[in-house]
DNA sequence: TTCAAAACTAAGCATTTGCTTAGTAATAAT
DNA sequence: ATTATTACTAAGCAAATGCTTAGTTTTGAA
């Protein structure tokens, strides 16, 4: 993997200093959090940072990756080996609330925070993990709704749409609204489907 | 209303200068607009800014206010005029794309980007005003809600939660998605009610 | 043991941030 | 016309921002 002879060893493991940064942005977003708050947060010095990912972006943009893995571990692959259908979907959903649970209120999710806080000028290779990601969670959750024959593939487009939309609004309303009211919100949005 | 003798006269209409300050934070959100901008958007020096609005959190706290004006004028009034009971809350959610429409995308709420931007450390004074139009607009949906006289108000105030929420979604994903998946969300969100 | 490569520490860089202040121009009352 | 009061311009402030650099320590290979 290295070329060039190691010839001091890191006194960091870059993958867990990461999982610490990206928290920090989960909690605070891009720019309010500053490079010497990374710094305490990940226990490095900021030459250390910048020799490893280059600038703050950088970093923001390996913490997005360590939060798409760590999603994909606790909740899109449990949607993917969930056998029914519509309530597997449904299950994510909660799933989602208790990954991003937060003291009292919620985080979000990061990627829905990121769109939210930069918009449109975010960087091209920033929004183009965070749509890879939207893609990849809009396509399991078809999959889920075919294991209904009965509907048709236009039908299965537009709950789809619709349930990835509901889902930034999880996101959101899990920031500002109390657990009853975000429950209210899953189980009302399942009822016509 | 002013006390005091006026010796020169304002160059500037404190409430034509906030609507602009407004759009800017619209667009922008709070921390990434900074007082040069703010100085330039708005055609006024610093010093007026700072002699009207106190300091840069008093100039959002008006632009909040100019914001809750707008949406009461071209959103709220209108529903609360509507005769056709949740017909009249969809066209609500439908009048809002328009109401935040921008380059391309969508701008969302003011005030829902702003909780979601500042989250829990949003002073007391700017959640209050946020909390206050929420309640605002929940009232008048729930007043819709209940034209139909067949529902219980147990199922109404369900129904309101996952309006609010439903809502919330909206905001954020017009930020990001194409007209079409917002009206299928549209569309679906009420099939149900 | 020497030495070059890599990783550390810590000080410092230019720029931008929100905000202030010194000095000048305009206005209404005397 | 004088004067007190307000509003303007523009320069400047300390602090914070992202990032760099000079100097030291650690390491593996010769």
């Amino acid at each position: 993997m290295q070329l060039v002879i190691m010839a001091r060893k890191k006194e960091y493991i870059e993958e867990e200093v990461i999982e610490k940064a990206m928290n920090l942005f989960w909690r605070n977003g891009y720019e309010t959090t500053s490079v010497r708050m990374l710094e305490k947060e990940m226990g490095i010095n900021q030459f250390s940072m910048y020799s490893s990912f280059g600038n703050k972006h950088g970093v923001f943009l390996e913490s997005i990756k360590c939060y798409k893995k760590k999603a994909k571990q606790e909740l899109i692959d449990k949607l993917k080996e969930s056998t029914n259908g519509i309530e597997g979907i449904k299950e994510y959903f909660y799933n989602f609330i208790e990954f991003s649970k937060d003291t009292k209120l919620n985080k979000g999710c990061l990627l829905t925070n990121t769109v939210n806080e930069l918009g449109e000028h975010a960087d091209t290779i920033i929004m183009s993990e965070i749509i890879k990601f939207a893609t990849d969670i809009k396509s399991h959750i078809i999959k889920k709704l075919e294991t209904d024959k009965q509907k048709d593939s236009v039908t299965i487009a537009k709950q789809a749409n619709y349930l990835m939309v509901s889902l930034q609004g999880l996101s959101v309303a899990s920031k500002m609204f109390e657990r009853q009211q975000l429950e209210d919100f899953i189980e009302s949005a399942f009822k016509s489907l």
